[in-house]
DNA sequence: GTCTATACCATGATAGAC
DNA sequence: GTCTATCATGGTATAGAC
Protein backbone atom coordinates (compact mmCIF):
# COMPACT_ATOMS: atom_id res chain seq x y z
CA UNK A 1 0.00 0.00 0.00
CA UNK A 2 2.45 2.59 1.31
CA UNK A 3 5.83 1.95 -0.01
CA UNK A 4 7.95 4.94 0.56
CA UNK A 5 8.64 6.88 3.80
CA UNK A 6 7.00 9.82 3.00
CA UNK A 7 3.52 7.57 2.21
CA UNK A 8 4.15 5.75 4.93
CA UNK A 9 4.21 8.76 7.54
CA UNK A 10 1.18 10.07 5.66
CA UNK A 11 -1.03 7.01 5.90
CA UNK A 12 0.01 6.51 9.73
CA UNK A 13 -0.68 9.74 10.83
CA UNK A 14 -4.04 9.81 8.97
CA UNK A 15 -4.90 6.50 10.53
CA UNK A 16 -4.08 7.83 13.82
CA UNK A 17 -5.86 10.71 13.44
CA UNK A 18 -8.88 9.25 12.22
CA UNK A 19 -9.31 7.84 15.71
CA UNK A 20 -7.66 10.31 17.91
CA UNK A 21 -8.02 14.07 16.25
CA UNK A 22 -5.50 16.16 15.82
CA UNK A 23 -4.36 17.46 19.25
CA UNK A 24 -3.84 13.98 20.57
CA UNK A 25 -1.49 12.58 17.95
CA UNK A 26 1.80 12.80 19.04
CA UNK A 27 4.55 13.00 16.88
CA UNK A 28 6.39 9.70 18.34
CA UNK A 29 3.25 7.84 17.65
CA UNK A 30 3.48 8.85 14.13
CA UNK A 31 6.70 7.55 14.27
CA UNK A 32 6.23 4.64 15.76
CA UNK A 33 3.22 3.73 13.30
CA UNK A 34 5.19 4.26 10.39
CA UNK A 35 8.33 2.42 11.66
CA UNK A 36 10.08 5.83 10.53
CA UNK A 37 12.25 8.00 13.43
CA UNK A 38 11.85 11.11 14.76
CA UNK A 39 14.05 12.71 12.42
CA UNK A 40 12.97 11.62 9.15
CA UNK A 41 9.61 13.39 10.23
CA UNK A 42 10.90 16.46 9.97
CA UNK A 43 13.38 15.82 6.82
CA UNK A 44 10.49 14.78 4.78
CA UNK A 45 8.39 17.23 6.47
CA UNK A 46 10.04 20.51 7.44
CA UNK A 47 6.50 22.29 8.66
CA UNK A 48 6.73 19.26 11.07
CA UNK A 49 3.05 18.16 12.49
CA UNK A 50 0.94 20.81 10.78
CA UNK A 51 2.41 20.06 7.42
CA UNK A 52 1.66 16.25 7.75
CA UNK A 53 -1.72 16.60 9.22
CA UNK A 54 -2.42 18.91 6.45
CA UNK A 55 -1.10 16.75 3.69
CA UNK A 56 -2.45 13.62 5.17
CA UNK A 57 -5.71 15.05 5.17
CA UNK A 58 -5.91 16.08 1.51
CA UNK A 59 -4.75 12.58 0.98
CA UNK A 60 -7.94 11.03 2.94
CA UNK A 61 -10.04 13.63 1.47
CA UNK A 62 -9.75 12.88 -2.26
CA UNK A 63 -9.75 9.09 -1.44
CA UNK A 64 -13.55 9.51 0.87
CA UNK A 65 -14.19 12.00 -2.00
CA UNK A 66 -14.67 8.50 -4.28
CA UNK A 67 -16.76 7.18 -2.06
CA UNK A 68 -20.20 8.76 -2.58
CA UNK A 69 -20.37 8.63 -6.70
CA UNK A 70 -18.55 5.06 -5.70
CA UNK A 71 -21.46 3.98 -3.78
CA UNK A 72 -23.95 5.70 -6.14
CA UNK A 73 -22.94 4.23 -9.23
CA UNK A 74 -24.71 0.61 -9.65
CA UNK A 75 -28.18 2.23 -9.39
CA UNK A 76 -30.96 3.86 -11.04
CA UNK A 77 -32.85 5.30 -8.52
CA UNK A 78 -31.57 7.97 -6.13
CA UNK A 79 -34.07 6.95 -3.36
CA UNK A 80 -32.89 3.28 -3.21
CA UNK A 81 -29.27 4.15 -4.27
CA UNK A 82 -29.31 6.67 -1.27
CA UNK A 83 -30.50 4.08 1.33
CA UNK A 84 -27.74 2.00 0.16
CA UNK A 85 -25.07 3.99 0.62
CA UNK A 86 -25.95 4.35 4.21
CA UNK A 87 -26.38 0.82 4.52
CA UNK A 88 -22.83 0.54 3.30
CA UNK A 89 -21.30 2.97 5.52
CA UNK A 90 -23.09 1.28 8.54
CA UNK A 91 -21.68 -2.28 7.24
CA UNK A 92 -18.00 -1.08 7.13
CA UNK A 93 -18.24 0.97 10.23
CA UNK A 94 -19.76 -2.21 12.15
CA UNK A 95 -17.42 -4.73 10.55
CA UNK A 96 -14.15 -1.95 11.57
CA UNK A 97 -15.70 -2.21 15.27
CA UNK A 98 -17.27 1.30 15.13
CA UNK A 99 -13.97 2.98 13.87
CA UNK A 100 -14.40 6.69 12.25
CA UNK A 101 -14.27 5.83 8.72
CA UNK A 102 -12.70 9.32 7.98
CA UNK A 103 -10.56 12.07 9.73
CA UNK A 104 -11.31 14.79 8.15
CA UNK A 105 -14.88 15.71 10.39
CA UNK A 106 -12.98 15.13 13.50
CA UNK A 107 -10.02 17.03 13.05
CA UNK A 108 -12.15 20.05 11.31
CA UNK A 109 -14.57 19.62 14.41
CA UNK A 110 -11.89 20.15 16.40
CA UNK A 111 -9.42 22.80 15.18
CA UNK A 112 -12.03 24.66 13.21
CA UNK A 113 -11.09 27.64 16.02
CA UNK A 114 -7.84 27.42 16.65
CA UNK A 115 -5.62 26.01 14.23
CA UNK A 116 -6.42 28.34 10.87
CA UNK A 117 -4.40 26.68 8.30
CA UNK A 118 -6.43 23.25 9.53
CA UNK A 119 -9.53 24.94 9.06
CA UNK A 120 -8.44 26.04 5.41
CA UNK A 121 -7.21 22.69 4.52
CA UNK A 122 -10.47 20.82 5.91
CA UNK A 123 -12.70 23.55 4.41
CA UNK A 124 -10.90 22.95 0.83
CA UNK A 125 -11.61 19.04 1.20
CA UNK A 126 -15.28 19.91 1.78
CA UNK A 127 -15.69 22.28 -1.35
CA UNK A 128 -14.29 19.74 -2.95
CA UNK A 129 -16.59 16.80 -2.21
CA UNK A 130 -19.72 19.06 -2.25
CA UNK A 131 -18.37 20.35 -5.91
CA UNK A 132 -17.21 17.20 -7.08
CA UNK A 133 -20.81 15.25 -5.45
CA UNK A 134 -22.36 18.42 -7.06
CA UNK A 135 -20.92 17.57 -10.71
CA UNK A 136 -21.52 13.73 -10.85
CA UNK A 137 -25.43 14.17 -9.98
CA UNK A 138 -25.77 16.57 -12.34
CA UNK A 139 -24.05 14.35 -14.52
CA UNK A 140 -26.38 11.48 -13.70
CA UNK A 141 -29.35 14.09 -14.75
CA UNK A 142 -30.46 16.19 -11.66
CA UNK A 143 -30.65 19.68 -11.98
CA UNK A 144 -28.17 21.76 -10.76
CA UNK A 145 -29.79 23.31 -7.96
CA UNK A 146 -31.16 19.86 -6.85
CA UNK A 147 -27.83 18.48 -7.12
CA UNK A 148 -26.00 20.58 -4.97
CA UNK A 149 -28.70 20.90 -2.51
CA UNK A 150 -28.69 16.42 -2.17
CA UNK A 151 -24.99 16.65 -2.25
CA UNK A 152 -25.06 19.21 0.63
CA UNK A 153 -27.40 17.34 2.46
CA UNK A 154 -26.03 13.81 2.02
CA UNK A 155 -22.83 14.86 3.49
CA UNK A 156 -23.88 16.76 6.35
CA UNK A 157 -25.94 13.71 7.06
CA UNK A 158 -23.24 10.80 6.93
CA UNK A 159 -21.35 13.55 8.85
CA UNK A 160 -23.28 13.44 11.88
CA UNK A 161 -24.25 10.04 12.14
CA UNK A 162 -21.12 8.77 11.71
CA UNK A 163 -20.25 10.63 15.29
CA UNK A 164 -23.18 8.95 17.01
CA UNK A 165 -23.22 5.71 15.47
CA UNK A 166 -19.70 5.74 16.79
CA UNK A 167 -20.36 6.87 20.23
CA UNK A 168 -23.22 4.76 20.31
CA UNK A 169 -21.58 2.08 18.93
CA UNK A 170 -24.72 1.26 16.69
CA UNK A 171 -25.67 1.30 13.05
CA UNK A 172 -28.85 2.76 14.07
CA UNK A 173 -28.01 6.72 13.24
CA UNK A 174 -26.75 5.24 9.60
CA UNK A 175 -29.18 3.10 8.76
CA UNK A 176 -32.59 6.18 9.91
CA UNK A 177 -30.35 9.28 8.39
CA UNK A 178 -30.46 7.27 5.02
CA UNK A 179 -33.84 6.32 5.39
CA UNK A 180 -35.16 9.90 5.92
CA UNK A 181 -32.97 11.27 3.13
CA UNK A 182 -33.94 8.39 0.85
CA UNK A 183 -37.51 9.05 1.48
CA UNK A 184 -37.78 12.69 -0.49
CA UNK A 185 -35.82 10.98 -3.75
CA UNK A 186 -38.04 8.01 -3.86
CA UNK A 187 -38.66 7.59 -7.94
CA UNK A 188 -36.16 10.00 -9.08
CA UNK A 189 -34.41 8.63 -11.93
CA UNK A 190 -30.45 8.99 -12.11
CA UNK A 191 -29.56 8.57 -16.10
CA UNK A 192 -26.71 5.82 -16.81
CA UNK A 193 -23.47 8.50 -17.46
CA UNK A 194 -19.63 6.98 -16.64
CA UNK A 195 -18.10 10.30 -16.05
CA UNK A 196 -16.13 10.54 -13.39
CA UNK A 197 -16.07 13.89 -10.48
CA UNK A 198 -13.29 15.97 -11.10
CA UNK A 199 -11.46 16.70 -8.00
CA UNK A 200 -9.73 19.69 -7.12
CA UNK A 201 -9.12 19.70 -3.41
CA UNK A 202 -5.26 19.81 -4.04
CA UNK A 203 -3.88 23.02 -2.20
CA UNK A 204 -2.54 22.34 0.69
CA UNK A 205 0.57 19.98 -0.55
CA UNK A 206 2.66 23.27 -1.92
CA UNK B 1 -24.77 33.24 35.53
CA UNK B 2 -22.15 30.85 37.28
CA UNK B 3 -21.95 32.07 40.76
CA UNK B 4 -19.72 29.43 42.38
CA UNK B 5 -16.56 28.54 41.79
CA UNK B 6 -17.25 24.82 40.62
CA UNK B 7 -19.93 26.22 38.64
CA UNK B 8 -17.78 28.87 37.22
CA UNK B 9 -15.03 25.84 36.29
CA UNK B 10 -17.83 23.85 34.82
CA UNK B 11 -18.59 26.84 32.45
CA UNK B 12 -15.24 27.70 31.39
CA UNK B 13 -14.40 24.21 30.60
CA UNK B 14 -17.36 23.26 28.58
CA UNK B 15 -17.45 26.84 26.63
CA UNK B 16 -13.19 26.27 26.13
CA UNK B 17 -14.13 22.47 24.81
CA UNK B 18 -16.57 23.77 22.52
CA UNK B 19 -14.31 25.59 20.81
CA UNK B 20 -11.26 23.23 20.58
CA UNK B 21 -12.36 20.01 21.74
CA UNK B 22 -10.96 18.07 24.65
CA UNK B 23 -6.81 17.19 24.13
CA UNK B 24 -6.34 21.00 23.22
CA UNK B 25 -7.81 22.37 26.33
CA UNK B 26 -5.21 22.54 29.47
CA UNK B 27 -5.70 22.80 33.29
CA UNK B 28 -4.08 26.06 33.28
CA UNK B 29 -6.42 27.49 30.34
CA UNK B 30 -9.26 26.49 32.55
CA UNK B 31 -7.77 28.11 35.21
CA UNK B 32 -7.36 31.73 33.63
CA UNK B 33 -10.67 31.31 31.73
CA UNK B 34 -12.43 30.85 35.08
CA UNK B 35 -11.14 32.83 37.43
CA UNK B 36 -9.93 29.98 39.63
CA UNK B 37 -6.14 29.18 40.13
CA UNK B 38 -4.90 25.77 39.38
CA UNK B 39 -4.83 24.59 42.98
CA UNK B 40 -8.71 25.03 43.27
CA UNK B 41 -9.82 22.80 40.16
CA UNK B 42 -8.14 19.75 41.78
CA UNK B 43 -9.61 20.47 45.22
CA UNK B 44 -13.02 20.74 43.61
CA UNK B 45 -12.50 18.22 41.14
CA UNK B 46 -9.93 15.32 42.21
CA UNK B 47 -10.48 13.51 39.30
CA UNK B 48 -8.74 16.24 37.72
CA UNK B 49 -9.11 16.70 33.77
CA UNK B 50 -11.32 14.14 33.00
CA UNK B 51 -13.77 15.00 35.65
CA UNK B 52 -14.27 18.31 35.15
CA UNK B 53 -14.56 17.08 31.47
CA UNK B 54 -17.16 14.84 32.22
CA UNK B 55 -19.57 17.33 34.37
CA UNK B 56 -18.88 20.24 32.07
CA UNK B 57 -19.94 18.13 29.37
CA UNK B 58 -23.33 16.42 31.04
CA UNK B 59 -24.26 20.42 32.17
CA UNK B 60 -24.31 21.30 28.61
CA UNK B 61 -25.67 18.25 27.66
CA UNK B 62 -28.96 18.95 29.81
CA UNK B 63 -28.84 22.53 28.38
CA UNK B 64 -28.99 21.37 24.28
CA UNK B 65 -31.13 18.66 24.80
CA UNK B 66 -34.25 21.08 25.83
CA UNK B 67 -33.43 22.64 22.69
CA UNK B 68 -34.80 21.18 20.16
CA UNK B 69 -38.42 20.59 22.10
CA UNK B 70 -38.44 24.48 22.58
CA UNK B 71 -37.59 25.06 19.21
CA UNK B 72 -40.70 22.92 18.00
CA UNK B 73 -42.75 23.50 20.26
CA UNK B 74 -44.52 27.06 19.03
CA UNK B 75 -45.16 24.77 15.66
CA UNK B 76 -47.75 22.51 14.69
CA UNK B 77 -46.90 21.69 11.30
CA UNK B 78 -43.37 19.16 11.63
CA UNK B 79 -42.45 20.23 8.31
CA UNK B 80 -42.24 24.00 9.21
CA UNK B 81 -41.07 23.22 12.94
CA UNK B 82 -38.20 21.50 11.47
CA UNK B 83 -37.10 23.89 9.07
CA UNK B 84 -37.79 26.41 11.29
CA UNK B 85 -35.38 24.87 14.23
CA UNK B 86 -32.34 24.50 11.39
CA UNK B 87 -33.27 28.29 10.49
CA UNK B 88 -33.08 29.18 13.90
CA UNK B 89 -29.41 26.98 14.86
CA UNK B 90 -27.96 28.83 11.26
CA UNK B 91 -29.17 32.14 12.77
CA UNK B 92 -27.46 31.42 16.26
CA UNK B 93 -24.54 30.26 14.18
CA UNK B 94 -23.63 32.80 11.94
CA UNK B 95 -24.67 35.58 15.25
CA UNK B 96 -21.67 33.80 16.84
CA UNK B 97 -19.03 33.67 14.40
CA UNK B 98 -19.57 30.13 13.51
CA UNK B 99 -18.41 28.74 16.86
CA UNK B 100 -19.57 25.46 17.42
CA UNK B 101 -22.69 25.28 19.66
CA UNK B 102 -22.25 22.64 21.43
CA UNK B 103 -18.92 20.62 22.62
CA UNK B 104 -20.60 17.06 22.95
CA UNK B 105 -20.36 15.92 19.43
CA UNK B 106 -16.30 17.85 19.25
CA UNK B 107 -15.27 15.74 22.14
CA UNK B 108 -17.11 12.32 21.23
CA UNK B 109 -15.47 12.44 18.11
CA UNK B 110 -12.31 13.21 19.37
CA UNK B 111 -12.12 10.83 22.02
CA UNK B 112 -14.69 7.51 20.92
CA UNK B 113 -11.75 5.49 21.01
CA UNK B 114 -9.23 6.40 23.44
CA UNK B 115 -10.94 7.55 26.23
CA UNK B 116 -13.57 5.30 27.60
CA UNK B 117 -15.04 7.40 30.03
CA UNK B 118 -15.35 10.24 27.84
CA UNK B 119 -17.09 8.11 25.48
CA UNK B 120 -19.66 6.60 27.87
CA UNK B 121 -20.36 10.23 29.12
CA UNK B 122 -21.20 11.54 25.59
CA UNK B 123 -22.67 8.96 24.62
CA UNK B 124 -25.06 8.86 27.96
CA UNK B 125 -25.40 12.15 26.70
CA UNK B 126 -26.98 11.51 23.06
CA UNK B 127 -28.80 8.52 24.29
CA UNK B 128 -30.92 11.23 26.81
CA UNK B 129 -31.37 13.86 23.69
CA UNK B 130 -32.60 10.79 21.37
CA UNK B 131 -34.93 9.21 24.30
CA UNK B 132 -36.42 12.60 25.27
CA UNK B 133 -37.12 13.76 22.04
CA UNK B 134 -38.54 10.50 20.78
CA UNK B 135 -40.88 11.29 24.41
CA UNK B 136 -41.55 14.69 23.17
CA UNK B 137 -42.57 13.99 19.61
CA UNK B 138 -45.14 11.13 20.88
CA UNK B 139 -46.25 13.36 23.71
CA UNK B 140 -46.61 15.68 20.09
CA UNK B 141 -49.24 13.11 18.67
CA UNK B 142 -46.31 11.02 16.47
CA UNK B 143 -46.21 7.52 16.23
CA UNK B 144 -43.45 5.08 18.22
CA UNK B 145 -41.34 4.18 15.56
CA UNK B 146 -41.90 7.75 14.03
CA UNK B 147 -40.70 9.69 16.88
CA UNK B 148 -37.56 7.39 16.97
CA UNK B 149 -36.48 8.09 13.56
CA UNK B 150 -37.31 11.30 13.28
CA UNK B 151 -35.07 12.32 16.52
CA UNK B 152 -32.77 10.03 15.38
CA UNK B 153 -32.58 11.60 12.15
CA UNK B 154 -32.48 15.48 13.65
CA UNK B 155 -29.66 15.24 16.41
CA UNK B 156 -27.38 13.21 12.87
CA UNK B 157 -28.28 15.94 10.63
CA UNK B 158 -27.79 19.04 12.97
CA UNK B 159 -24.59 17.52 14.31
CA UNK B 160 -23.14 16.91 10.77
CA UNK B 161 -24.64 20.20 9.51
CA UNK B 162 -22.62 22.00 12.27
CA UNK B 163 -19.52 20.35 11.51
CA UNK B 164 -19.82 21.50 7.70
CA UNK B 165 -20.93 25.25 8.29
CA UNK B 166 -18.41 25.94 11.13
CA UNK B 167 -15.85 24.31 8.75
CA UNK B 168 -17.05 26.23 5.83
CA UNK B 169 -18.12 29.42 7.99
CA UNK B 170 -21.41 29.29 5.75
CA UNK B 171 -24.94 29.12 6.93
CA UNK B 172 -26.17 26.71 3.89
CA UNK B 173 -25.25 23.09 5.60
CA UNK B 174 -27.56 23.95 8.62
CA UNK B 175 -30.47 25.72 6.20
CA UNK B 176 -30.33 22.87 3.27
CA UNK B 177 -29.94 19.94 5.99
CA UNK B 178 -33.29 21.84 7.35
CA UNK B 179 -35.27 21.77 4.13
CA UNK B 180 -33.98 18.29 3.13
CA UNK B 181 -35.48 16.45 6.30
CA UNK B 182 -38.11 19.05 6.50
CA UNK B 183 -39.55 17.77 2.66
CA UNK B 184 -40.54 14.53 4.32
CA UNK B 185 -42.52 15.68 6.76
CA UNK B 186 -44.49 18.63 5.55
CA UNK B 187 -48.12 18.42 6.66
CA UNK B 188 -47.33 16.15 9.42
CA UNK B 189 -49.58 17.95 12.29
CA UNK B 190 -48.27 18.26 15.61
CA UNK B 191 -50.92 18.17 18.67
CA UNK B 192 -50.61 20.72 20.91
CA UNK B 193 -49.53 19.20 24.36
CA UNK B 194 -47.54 21.54 26.93
CA UNK B 195 -45.76 18.04 28.53
CA UNK B 196 -42.16 18.76 28.98
CA UNK B 197 -39.36 15.56 27.89
CA UNK B 198 -37.75 14.23 30.64
CA UNK B 199 -33.99 14.75 31.22
CA UNK B 200 -32.31 11.27 32.21
CA UNK B 201 -29.02 11.63 31.35
CA UNK B 202 -27.34 12.65 34.83
CA UNK B 203 -24.87 9.57 35.42
CA UNK B 204 -21.67 10.57 35.52
CA UNK B 205 -21.14 12.89 38.12
CA UNK B 206 -20.55 9.94 40.69
C1' DG C 1 18.10 9.81 3.53
C1' DT C 2 18.33 7.37 8.19
C1' DC C 3 18.54 7.51 12.92
C1' DT C 4 19.91 8.97 18.00
C1' DA C 5 20.37 12.12 21.47
C1' DT C 6 18.83 16.00 23.30
C1' DA C 7 17.14 20.94 23.96
C1' DC C 8 13.32 23.30 25.36
C1' DC C 9 8.69 23.90 26.64
C1' DA C 10 3.87 22.83 27.99
C1' DT C 11 1.30 19.58 30.24
C1' DG C 12 -1.39 17.30 34.27
C1' DA C 13 -0.95 16.91 38.83
C1' DT C 14 0.66 17.72 43.82
C1' DA C 15 2.29 19.78 48.28
C1' DG C 16 1.64 22.76 51.49
C1' DA C 17 1.45 27.72 53.19
C1' DC C 18 -2.29 30.74 54.11
C1' DG D 1 -11.51 26.84 50.47
C1' DT D 2 -7.75 29.74 48.11
C1' DC D 3 -3.56 30.17 45.94
C1' DT D 4 1.72 29.49 44.74
C1' DA D 5 5.60 26.87 43.77
C1' DT D 6 7.07 22.93 41.98
C1' DC D 7 7.47 18.03 40.23
C1' DA D 8 7.60 14.52 36.79
C1' DT D 9 6.27 13.59 32.31
C1' DG D 10 5.57 13.93 27.67
C1' DG D 11 5.29 17.22 23.86
C1' DT D 12 7.47 19.41 19.39
C1' DA D 13 11.36 20.26 17.24
C1' DT D 14 16.48 20.27 16.26
C1' DA D 15 21.49 18.97 15.78
C1' DG D 16 24.45 16.28 13.91
C1' DA D 17 26.70 11.56 13.43
C1' DC D 18 26.28 8.04 10.07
Amino acid sequence: MARSTRESILTAAAELMRSRGYAAVAMKDVAAASGAPIGSLYHHFPGGKLQIAREALVNAGVAYGQLIPTLMAPHDDLGVAIEAAFGQAAEDMAATGFANMCPVASVAAETADTVPELRETTAGIFTGWLDGGADYFRSRGLAPDAARDLIVALVGALEGAFVLARTLRSTEPLLVAGRALADGHRGVPLTAQPRLPLDDVANASS
